[in-house]
DNA sequence: CGCTCGCCGTTTTTT
DNA sequence: ACGGCGAGCG
């Protein structure tokens, strides 16, 4: 459906001058008067605020089809999303709403994959070819290992992720490393990221390759640099839509000033999202963006989308009750028709394990009033809680799609087999070829590469063309210098295959039974097995996406298809639990929802504690809060088994204690409200005080009148009510 | 010089 | 429980 840059591919169609009125009210029909007002805006900068569960997609893909039936050409809108997830569900959308009325196929990708495609079209620009290679964080993290070590720091003192995150975080600020110097560097971390910085810059371009931020830096380079260049694209892009502009970064930001700014006529910019729903800035998204948005564009038509068709009326309360606590910076008011529904359910159980035996039944529960898994979803704050659901869903026979735990193409064997395709585009990439010689191990280590590679940039010569005369070149012997040979022997029957026109699946089946790879697999056992079928997925992949292109795949396209998605949906989605974390909840709505390990260091997350760090965390809360229709339950335990050691001391999140009283029940204790449990009303997450104790955090009800508390010596207490006094903090 | 086995610190979130 | 790393072997 999409192809290598993750636009939509629909057949093309010659006309599209037929639009008949009719159907142009059949694209308003069903919209309420906020939301038609934001499709039919004609010209300029609009502003569209949505709040969760408003319809702001629905408004996003009406507004495309609606451009195109006022006859842009689709060609000539670019769609911004944030994640191929996103893109592709718009793309459906906007398929199922224009049927084969579009001609031309419109922009609809991230921004990173909108870049890339940018960026090959005009490569040689910032010094790099059409064929370079995008590295991931894992390529990135390892270059900057080895440089790490070269400018003699220790890895170990000084971690490469600490710098990676250091560089990127500068990247986005849209510096360079010089730039980055010069802003002044304190401390030896900073000095060590500047150093490292300008050397990780030069073999980036040496290898011809970029990393995830480069890929829009370069661009935005790329169009302040040429002015002819900015002008084309400008020119081309008549209208452009961001959707979840609340976690735009500065470069991308810029990226999209440059494209509108000061487009002729009309900059025709139109922006979605919501501030409350800003949960990126860990990564550097800067909700100004949109706080600022009116000042940047003066001119700028506002509309607020305030009314939720997602939600039960007790839901949306609970949610606004919590995001309550954050400064608020755009007014919304989000109110529903659907009915005041069921109370928020708030659990707390002895252990994770229990936690999870919970949801099982609430599952059960809701099977047997007819509910289906496909509308049920868990959501935890970090990937390491899916573990224990994952075993008992498994030994409870509930099906379950894991969302975006493990990514496909980030597991070791497909990123093996992949980095000889790389090599194959692009042989000066050397964290492929890397990758490539050691797997599967060859008898050529550390030492011989790091020679190689010396040798290879002394005579600006990709190491993988000097591997194959090993004794001639460097004087290489023994075991190591037979592993090199056999390498480049391999190497050069790739290539051949690959001019023969072999396709990307051919070549994919040839890496795995020519290198030794799949016999080693092979080798493993169960878990070899495994991963054997995942290299026969990788195979299916590339099959599937040649099968859809009716013609032969190029290799280039595809690597950037696996650079830039996170592979296909799991299978078995059908029937299925879904498990995700808050952040890939974003943009999904589910009947029933289990918000699980709600405790503090959990969310708020331990390493979140800044004030505008919690109120991130307490937007990412709400973000889960709102994802549920229906039925939502928030559950945390008193002990959980962490880092390999069962923790005791865990508390629930202050995030609970800011539930509105009147919606939230325990459903072992029945009555609504933890108020109704509780003469003075206290709520679990809530801290309080005790004359004798002194300060503690209220941890759950024993029942009607009983109330465990965790003080903060440690011990967690069971007190009656009438007698305890507890007041609150 | 490279490889394999046992130990340690470890993880927040994503394109 | 998992990946990276060092030690000790081939």
């Amino acid at each position: 459906m999409a192809d290598a840059d993750g636009n939509l591919i629909l057949p093309a169609m010659e006309s599209i001058l037929s639009t008949g009125l009719a159907e142009v009210e059949q694209l308003l029909s069903g919209l309420n008067e906020a939301q038609r007002e934001a499709v039919v805006h004609p010209e300029g900068p609009l502003l569209i605020l949505a709040g969760a569960g408003s319809g702001k997609t629905r408004v996003l893909t009406h507004r495309l089809a609606y451009l195109v039936h006022q006859g842009v050409p689709p060609d000539r809108i670019l769609a911004i999303t944030f994640t191929n997830r996103a893109a592709r569900e718009m793309a459906e959308r906007v398929e199922r709403l224009l049927g084969e009325r579009l001609g031309g196929l419109p922009w609809l990708s991230t921004f990173h994959a909108a870049c890339a495609r940018i960026l090959r079209a005009n490569a040689e620009r910032v010094g790099l070819t059409a064929n370079f290679s995008i590295y991931d964080q894992q390529d990135s993290r390892r270059l900057i290992k080895n440089l790490l070590e070269e400018e003699g720091y220790d890895p170990k003192r000084i971690s490469e992720s600490r710098i990676q995150q250091e560089i990127s975080a500068a990247k986005n600020r849209l510096l360079d490393a010089a730039a980055y110097r010069s802003q002044g560097v304190e401390g030896e971390l900073e000095e060590a990221a500047a150093a490292v910085f300008a050397r990780y810059e030069q073999a980036l371009l040496e290898a011809n390759a970029v990393d995830f931020d480069d890929l829009l830096l370069h661009v935005v380079r790329l169009l302040e640099g040429a002015e002819e260049v900015r002008d084309h694209y400008m020119r081309r892009f008549l209208h452009v839509l961001v959707d979840e502009y609340q976690d735009t970064n500065p470069v991308q930001y810029r990226l999209l000033r440059l494209l509108v700014k000061d487009r002729p006529g009309s900059r025709n910019l139109a922006v979605v999202g919501d501030d409350a729903q800003s949960i990126y800035r860990f990564r550097g998204a800067d909700v100004r963006n949109i706080l600022e948005f009116q000042r940047d564009f003066p001119e700028a038509k506002v509309v607020k989308l305030e009314q939720n068709y997602r939600s039960t009326q007790l839901i949306l309360e609970a949610a606004n009750g919590v995001i309550a606590s954050n400064r608020r910076s755009l007014e919304k008011r989000l109110w529903s028709e659907l009915g005041e529904g069921e109370p928020v359910y708030v659990s707390g159980l002895p252990d994770d394990l229990a936690e999870a035996y919970f949801v099982v039944e609430e599952l059960e529960r809701y099977l047997g009033e007819g509910g289906r898994l496909s509308q049920a979803a868990v959501f935890y704050r970090t990937h390491s809680l899916s573990r224990v659901f994952e075993e008992l869903f498994n030994r409870t026979g509930i099906p379950y799609r894991l969302v975006g735990a493990l990514r496909f193409f980030e597991r070791a064997e497909v990123k093996d087999v992949l980095s000889y395709l790389r090599l194959l585009v692009n042989p000066w990439d050397h964290v492929a070829f890397a990758r490539a010689l050691g797997a599967p191990r060859r008898g050529v280590g550390e030492a011989t590469l790091a020679r190689l590679q010396a040798i290879a940039r002394e005579r600006s010569q990709p190491a993988v063309e000097l591997a194959g005369e090993p004794e001639v070149v460097g004087g290489f012997a023994g075991k190591p210098a037979r592993g090199l040979r056999e390498f480049a022997s391999l190497y050069g029957h790739l290539a051949g295959l690959r001019a023969g026109g072999a396709t990307v699946a051919e070549l994919i089946e040839t890496v795995v039974s020519a290198s030794g790879l799949g016999e080693a697999l092979e080798a493993e056992g169960v878990e070899g097995a495994e991963r054997l079928e995942n290299l026969g997925q990788l195979v299916a992949m590339a099959r599937e996406r040649e099968r859809e292109l009716g013609g032969p795949l190029p290799l280039e396209e595809f690597l950037q298809q696996t650079a830039l998605s996170e592979g296909e949906e799991e299978p078995g989605a059908e029937g299925a639990v879904t498990l995700t974390t808050l952040h890939n909840a974003k943009g999904s709505e589910f009947p029933l929802v289990f918000i699980v390990g709600c405790e503090e260091g959990l969310i708020p997350h331990i390493n979140s504690q800044g004030e505008e760090d919690l109120e991130e965390e307490r937007r990412l809360f709400y973000v889960g809060l709102t994802r549920a229709m229906r039925r939502l339950y928030l559950t945390y335990a008193y002990s959980r088994y962490r880092f390999g050691r069962r923790r005791y001391d865990q508390l629930p999140s202050r995030f609970l204690g800011e539930l509105p009283r009147e919606v939230v029940v325990d459903p072992r204790l029945g009555g609504v409200g933890a108020g109704a449990a509780v003469p003075g009303s206290f709520a679990v997450g809530e801290r309080v005080a005790h004359d004798l104790f002194g300060a503690g955090t209220i941890c759950g009800f024993e029942r009607e009148g009983v109330v465990k508390v965790r003080f903060d010596d440690g011990a967690l207490r069971t007190l009656l009510l009438e007698h305890a006094k507890l007041r609150r903090l």
